[in-house]
DNA sequence: TTATATACAATCACGTTTGTATGTAAATAT
DNA sequence: ATATTTACATACAAACGTGATTGTATATAA
């Protein structure tokens, strides 16, 4: 066949990438065979296979794209224009849940790796990976419930540590509750009175 | 094959699920094969296709064997010997995570189904399934707030549906980052001290 | 005591998926 | 202008898993 632009080759990469999300939605990414991927891609096996080794470094990389904006999420957390760093908090929590719900491509590649993935052999490690975020966010929530403490912004009598533990679970919980629910549920309508309430229990008087 | 008696065949089949909950913890539940299974549990596929449909059926019979446990979690909830329903809820969550670290079936069956089950097709109302229980508890977590308020145990000003809500996302949280840690860990061995203190926040001064 | 249902083992036919090898026309380097 | 990559499509072989079928020795019920 013709052989294309690099800007051209460079779109049927995305496009791939693009078929496989699709592909690991709809059938898990056990029982998505590249031909299908391919398929819906408008290519053949061959390009998928040129493209990627194979179905992990496909999935790798679909993973990459929709990865990096938890640095945006966090990013809230340090931020100096907020004089409260629990407000800072609130707004980073927000944040995230704003872009489970506006982004379709987040959205779904959130549901694959929670829900329609197996983390064994290829995919054990990515499975540290995913908690290697979640540490760094403990660890910025942690210095951040501490400036919070500092400014007397934190009720009394309650830790920044521990705090910050419990925010992550907080967090955790709500994401799998978000991804178990449907839109318009009740579970779903409520995150952003959750959030609020939670942060607000910490508030000093 | 010779037949055999009524106990044996039942001994068999239990094999045959404990070898499944092997196989699937270390493969995952798509690459296992039914002829794995069989080889760990000593006998052919045969015997496997006899006791159960297909994959997914000895899938549900593990998973129903771990399920029951759960009401056992939530009857504390309820329970009439305790005084304060805070200590009801606290006592509650501290056993969920008590029978995790004891009984290695229990853990093993849940790790298959949050981190080794791809919830499409066959599995996708499993999902559903799994909604259920937390929806129980999350009406019996409403109703316990509610009891708290009324005898005055719960701080002034906290709604106990929204109560209800945060305790089921941080129970969540909570057992997503048990699950993600190893023994020893740091996220596991705090899980005590957070429950202690979650509940602690809701208490009146 | 006999008839039948049971609890498997063994074999087979089939579709699916994977990885790789090869072909090829156009883009790009020289 | 030619040589060489590039970006795929096509073809093929091998492995695997499944479900169905068949066989059979023994429990069990009548």
């Amino acid at each position: 066949m013709a052989r294309k632009t690099k800007a051209e080759a460079e779109q049927t990469r995305q496009e791939i990438i693009d078929a496989a999300r699709c592909v690991f939605h709809e059938c898990g990414v056990s029982r998505t065979s590249l031909e299908k991927v391919a398929r819906v891609a408008g290519v053949t096996r061959g390009a998928v296979y040129w493209h990627f080794e194979n179905k992990a470094e496909l999935f790798f990389a679909m993973r990459e794209q929709s990865l990096e904006i938890l640095d945006q999420v966090d990013a809230y957390l340090l931020s100096p224009d907020i004089a409260n760093p629990l407000d800072a908090i609130e707004r980073s929590l927000s944040e995230f849940f704003a872009i489970l719900e506006n982004s379709p491509v987040v959205r779904q590649t959130f549901e694959i790796m929670s829900l329609r993935c197996e983390y064994v052999e290829e995919f054990a490690t990515v499975l540290q990976e995913v908690n290697k975020p979640c540490l760094d966010f403990l660890a910025k929530l942690k210095l951040t419930y501490q400036r919070a403490q500092e400014k007397g912004y934190l009720r009394p009598g309650l830790e920044p540590e521990a705090m910050a533990y419990d925010t992550l679970s907080f967090t955790g919980g709500l994401f799998n509750n978000w991804l178990a629910s449907v839109p318009g549920d009740d579970l779903r309508v409520r995150v952003p009175a959750m959030i609020r309430q939670h942060v607000a229990l910490r508030r000093a008087g």
